[in-house]
RNA sequence: GGGAGCAUAGCUCAGCUGGUAGAGCACCUGCCUUACAAGCAGGGGGUCACAGGUUCGAGCCCUGUUGUUCCCACCA
């Protein structure tokens, strides 16, 4: 016999949460192996970047994860939930490099092996921070699991990877026009740069013909550059300028001449419709130049200073020498005017520092071979958006993707696996670090200083966790994985990037459903951010509410792929209905105090039983569904009304009488079954409370958190007793309406006449309508003759109520006759319908025969009301 | 310049394949009814942005309009 403890009063998640944590792992719950006994379901976690903190989005996207995870496992699937980090190359060194400034001290002073060792530290110290922040949140990831982007294993697929990618062609190094943050001192890839919009002004400029024939005039928004133009375009169709083609003119400023070329990337009707060509600096530019044999002459530095190339102009920022060249240039004639205009800028996604178009050696991959397969598995269905809309956005990035510069200016990540022969130059790529030269035999190489993007690592990811490049047992089994959960902000990033990487190294999509989530906001719509300060910290809020009350909050309302807002109140309503199950669980352990409760149900369920138990197993099959088509927010939902409004405001109150008498037995049988069914369906959304509340009532397993997750079941559903059930239901809340609206108090009992064609129901159900609509006394029958009686009418049931001195007759004449005429309109309108031919025979027959049910019963209802008047005298 | 989302009760949002509008919060009225006042019972409140169309029937489908948010894009 167990000893059931007494609960608190009310929940307590902050002394619950810890400890039921620290029993899930003791069990090694979260584990999965390889198990061909069963089908794997799998996720591979965003890996949070090591510098990371958690913030809502975190809370969000682990959330979704973690009812997955926990569902299908309950489902009986060997769920793995693979976890780790990221060592956000440009992310982690930036704030190691903020904190050697305060030191004093720069990357170049400790020098590359000494920075790595402080990164490391960095990572030894701050890794692990976000991963226990996880673990608050109730994330049952294979911990025993756990990667990091940057280890070995990761290492050797990112170095494989490359090394496959080059000997087939399709990465190269070469000289290109990239983004460059000066901040940042790296190149980044076309992805990484946002671009905002910013006033601009737009200088027009006027640059001399080199034979004194005139001028032409053209305008820009960088007049900084033109020290690196080194032609002026205009279209080859464009017949005011026909004429000047194949000229020079003068270059102001820098007095040289500089050609004018025919190129059809010029816009006529925009401008002047002529062009400075700065090949150096901008991509089209870049792109003219090469066309036309340009040369490329670069003017700034790394840091985004004038260099010497720039003449005069040498030291100072690019601002400062806008400045200045726009007031030499107005002193010199050679400023025509200035229009504002509204320009996009791009920045850096890191440090939003205005990114710098350059010419720079750089390693690229070459996308076009990779895209091809990457398109072709959405579009087979091999891996799927949810919501679907999400494809188009993909298609028409992979569709238009140019080359992706992978190749960065820092010295925290994977290093680039190719080295130069100092003697004759080769390049060498390859799985092993060479030693010598494999053409001249020259022992002195070098290595590549640059390292690989950040997600060049992430992009694969869903592999190179299950052991990848080996032939390992876990990548056979729980490859490709089945969700990958994440918000829409960054499906380029790493989504797209993703699948072009499995479908090129493994032939197949990494996952079969891409499950994309909206970004969590502050109460008033704004983006949550550090610069506005808006954040709204999970931590805090779990420890306020509770994780599971946060939870709740996130998956509620959650519709796929749509932002949300986060407000406290709707954590608190969370909170609350915490509270509400928990108290649910309290009345039922008071219940059972020292009674032995038998597993299951009974065999004989009284009519309150089978609606509870019918109503339960619809509930079970629905939320079933609603996980299956991602649909959380509904299932979300539907839990919610079913326990806070079936259970607990109808089927407890129900059970209240029973249990103190001789169907006391059955009836806390009946509660623990059905709440144990409820905590099932509850668990994967509040995994904490229902896992402690089963623990503590009469169970059967070891954990909730691996329990069979509850199925439909035909025997379980009893419709014609759920109907029987809704009438007393119907009954009792006319009745309590009735006595509110007439201010009659709890406290005053009443006699009830019920004038039914549905006796046995209503007689065997008299004692719920004494408790729950405070009747002294219930008696059933055809017909009363009572002076001075309140009449209720539902659809099945006239109900009397002598009240002699509450009743009112004028009023009660007047509300019967307003509710008469509702009644009348609702049925023409019904009526209406079932008259016009063409619903009839259009209409599906279940649609018309609801509507034919729905017009006997408001003529029945009618006729009552009618009665009921004429009884009134 | 393309593309997408959103527009439903005072507020925040659901509404799954078209069948006569829902929740939470807020508000009003009663209740400490022996699980819960983080509660119970009852109530008021919506021309589902606007204009057309398809349909027996539209919040849901189609077209257009307005407002709003976002994504992509090399007009200097």
């Amino acid at each position: 016999m167990a000893e059931h403890k007494q609960l608190a009063k009310t929940y307590e998640p902050g002394e619950v949460e810890d400890r039921i944590y620290r029993f899930w792992l003791d069990g090694g719950y979260f584990h999965a192996e390889v198990n061909h006994e069963k089908k794997p379901y799998t996720i591979v976690i965003p890996p949070p970047n090591i510098t990371g903190q958690l913030h809502m989005g975190h809370a969000l996207d682990n959330t979704l994860q973690d009812i997955l995870i926990r569902w299908r496992r309950m489902q009986g699937y060997e769920a793995l939930w693979m976890p780790g980090t990221d060592h956000a190359s440009i992310a982690t060194e930036a704030k190691i490099v903020e904190a050697m400034a305060k030191e004093g001290l720069k990357k170049e002073d400790v020098g590359r092996d000494g920075f790595l060792e402080r990164a490391w530290a960095w990572k030894d110290t701050y890794g692990s921070r976000i991963i226990e922040q996880l673990k608050k949140m109730g994330s049952s990831c294979d911990w025993e699991r756990e990667r990091f982007t940057l280890d070995e294993g990761c290492s050797k697929a990112v170095r494989e990877v490359f090394v496959r990618l080059y000997e087939k062609g399709l990465i190269y190094r070469g000289e290109r026009i990239i983004n460059w943050c000066p901040h940042c001192h790296t190149s980044i890839s076309d992805a990484e740069v946002e671009f905002e919009e910013k006033d601009a002004a737009f200088y027009h400029l006027r640059y001399p013909l080199a034979d004194g024939s005139g001028y032409l005039e053209l305008a820009t928004t960088r007049p900084e550059t033109m020290l690196g133009d080194t032609a002026v375009a205009v279209h080859p169709d464009d017949e005011r300028y026909a004429a000047y083609v194949g000229k020079n003119v003068i270059l102001p400023l820098m007095d040289k001449e500089i050609p004018v070329v025919a190129d059809s990337y010029v816009e006529m009707d925009f401008g002047t419709g002529v062009v400075k060509i700065t090949p150096a600096h901008d991509p089209n530019d870049f792109e003219v130049g090469l066309r036309h044999n340009l040369p490329v002459i670069t003017v700034t530095d790394d840091s985004g200073v004038m260099n010497e190339l720039a003449g005069k102009y040498q030291g100072m920022t690019i601002m400062e020498c806008r400045k200045a060249i726009v007031k030499d240039l107005e002193e010199q004639g050679y400023l025509v005017k200035t229009e504002p205009m509204k320009h996009n800028v791009g920045t850096c996604y890191r440090c939003g520092t205005v990114v710098e178009p350059r010419v720079s050696t750089q390693w690229f991959v070459k996308m076009k071979p990779l895209a091809g397969p990457a398109i072709e598995a959405v579009k087979t269905g091999e891996t799927k958006f949810v919501p679907e809309r999400f494809d188009k956005v993909y298609y028409h990035w992979m569709e238009n993707i140019r080359d992706w510069c992978i190749s960065r200016q820092l010295w925290w990540g994977h290093r680039i696996p190719a080295w130069y022969c100092d003697d004759c130059g080769e390049v060498i790529v390859n799985r092993e670090d060479p030693s010598v030269c494999p053409k001249c035999g020259s022992a002195h190489l070098h290595q590549d200083e640059d390292t690989l993007d950040t997600w060049f690592s992430s992009a694969l990811w869903p592999f190179s966790t299950l052991g990848w490049p080996d032939k390992t047992p876990e990548l056979e089994y729980f490859y490709p994985t089945d969700t990958l959960v994440t918000g829409y902000d960054i499906i380029f990033f790493w989504v797209a990037r993703m699948i072009f990487s499995g479908m090129e190294q493994m032939g197949k999509a990494p996952f079969h459903t891409v499950f994309i989530h909206g970004l969590v906001r502050d109460a008033k719509g704004r983006k949550m951010s550090k610069s506005l300060g808006n954040g709204i910290d999970p931590l805090e809020v779990i420890s306020r509410y509770g994780a599971d009350a946060l939870r709740f909050t996130l998956a509620t309302g959650n519709s796929p792929g749509n932002d949300m807002r986060f407000m406290d109140e709707k954590v608190e309503a969370s909170r609350n209905f915490a509270n509400k199950l928990w108290n649910a669980a309290r009345f039922i352990l008071m219940n059972i105090g020292d009674n032995e409760v038998a597993p299951g149900l009974p065999a004989d369920l009284a009519l309150e039983d089978k609606w509870i138990v019918s109503r339960f197993n619809t509930l079970a099959k629905a939320v079933t569904e609603n996980l299956e088509k991602f649909e959380l927010g509904i299932a979300v939902q539907k839990l919610y009304d079913f326990i806070w409004d079936n259970f607990c405001d109808w089927y407890i109150e129900l059970c209240k009488a029973r249990l103190q008498g001789d169907g006391a037995d059955n009836a806390r049988r009946v509660l623990v079954w059905v709440m144990g069914g409820m905590l099932k369906l509850l668990h994967p959304f509040m995994p904490f409370i229902t896992e402690e509340i089963w623990q503590t009532l009469p169970h059967e397993g070891e954990a909730l958190m691996v329990s069979a997750w509850p199925a439909y079941d035909e025997t379980l559903s009893f419709p014609a007793e759920e109907k029987e059930m809704e009438r007393l239901m119907d009954a009792i809340r006319a009745i309590r309406n009735r006595r509110a609206e007439m201010n009659v108090p709890p406290s005053k009992k009443a006699q009830v006449y019920v004038e039914t064609g549905f006796a046995g129901t209503f007689t065997s159900g008299a004692a719920f309508i004494e408790r729950l609509a405070s009747a002294s006394e219930v008696t059933v029958g055809d017909r009363f003759e009572l002076d001075g009686a309140v009449s209720i009418v539902t659809a099945d049931a006239t109900i009397k109520i002598p009240m002699d001195e509450l009743v009112d007759k004028a009023a009660e004449r007047a509300r019967l006759t307003k509710e008469k005429e509702t009644v009348q309109k609702q049925l023409d309108g019904v009526l209406a319908r079932l008259s016009n031919e063409s619903f009839t025979s259009k209409a599906p027959e279940n649609v018309v025969a609801t509507a034919r049910e729905n017009a006997a019963r408001l003529k029945e209802k009618l006729t009552l009301l009618e009665q009921s008047l004429t009884a009134l005298g």
